[in-house]
DNA sequence: CTTGTATGGTGCGATATCGTATTATATATG
DNA sequence: CATATATAATACGATATCGCACCATACAAG
């Protein structure tokens, strides 16, 4: 049953990547993708760290992404000023305008989406999707 | 919106991937899993095509994740007997043994989830989940 | 101040993923 | 039958992911 519920999420992510990184550069995954969207809400920047944990990857998939998305200057790294060991990443002005224009180009594929299952269909889902993610997180670190 | 249901969807994913792959051969993924959890209720076996499209990734990705079930043992491959372009992909008994062992150590992970989640909770969002997956894969093709 | 320990980040190496091009077989068409 | 096109699988190469070991800084204890 759990089975079950791990395929279904783990098709819908595969079928979600497919979707978006065929539409974008090649090396930005989904991920990148969400890393960008997390901090366009956060103007004061995160630390490596910080988007590590939310986005549940280890570390260093985190430093390599962000080394990515520095290369396309989608984000800028600065040291951090209360503390010596860390960093800030903060999304730059080409960061922003990328996540605005996929946005737009994602819009016609979302529309046929909510076309075909409804726009509150998918949002019944969010508070028993987020639960669980909450549940699971807390599980981690015992 | 679309938005925070993929992040949820990705991030639950990731959650789910690192539990199981903490738990079993380094080489195995959640993905390998699934497939061998899908041969074992399809005795006759599927191609790789088959097996590639149910989990929504690419032929190629597929061919190395056979090579990898089967240097486990997990399954085995054998000529198709009406297409000579084509094989068939089955589960062997160490294969089976595998799965089952896999279920029995998950147990209490999956059951401190059920306690503090409910399984009917989990139960509620297949339908959706399930539908949604259906909608973006008939989308594929067109 | 010195030492020990915890914490943030990264280099490196192994391997999984996946796009492109290739090979083999099947099927359709003249 | 010959040729063209479609389809199944794979070899290869590029790159993302992630565990391990390491370095730098912070903080705590003596």
């Amino acid at each position: 049953m759990f089975y079950r519920f791990f395929t279904e999420i783990g098709i819908i992510h595969q079928l979600g990547r497919a979707v978006i990184e065929a539409r974008f550069p090649s090396d930005i995954t989904t991920t990148h993708f969400g890393v960008l969207g997390h901090l366009m809400r956060r103007p004061d920047g995160q630390t490596p760290l910080d988007l590590a944990t939310a986005f549940q990857v280890p570390k260093t998939t985190m430093t390599h992404m962000i080394k990515v998305l520095v290369r396309h200057g989608y984000v800028e790294v600065t040291p951090h000023p209360e503390d010596g060991r860390s960093k800030l990443v903060r999304t730059t002005e080409a960061g922003k305008a990328f996540i605005s224009e996929s946005m737009v180009a994602m819009a016609p594929e979302f529309g046929t989406l909510v076309d075909r299952i409804g726009a509150d269909a998918v949002e019944a889902l969010l508070p028993g999707l987020a639960r669980i993610r909450e549940t699971m997180d807390a599980m981690r670190d015992p």
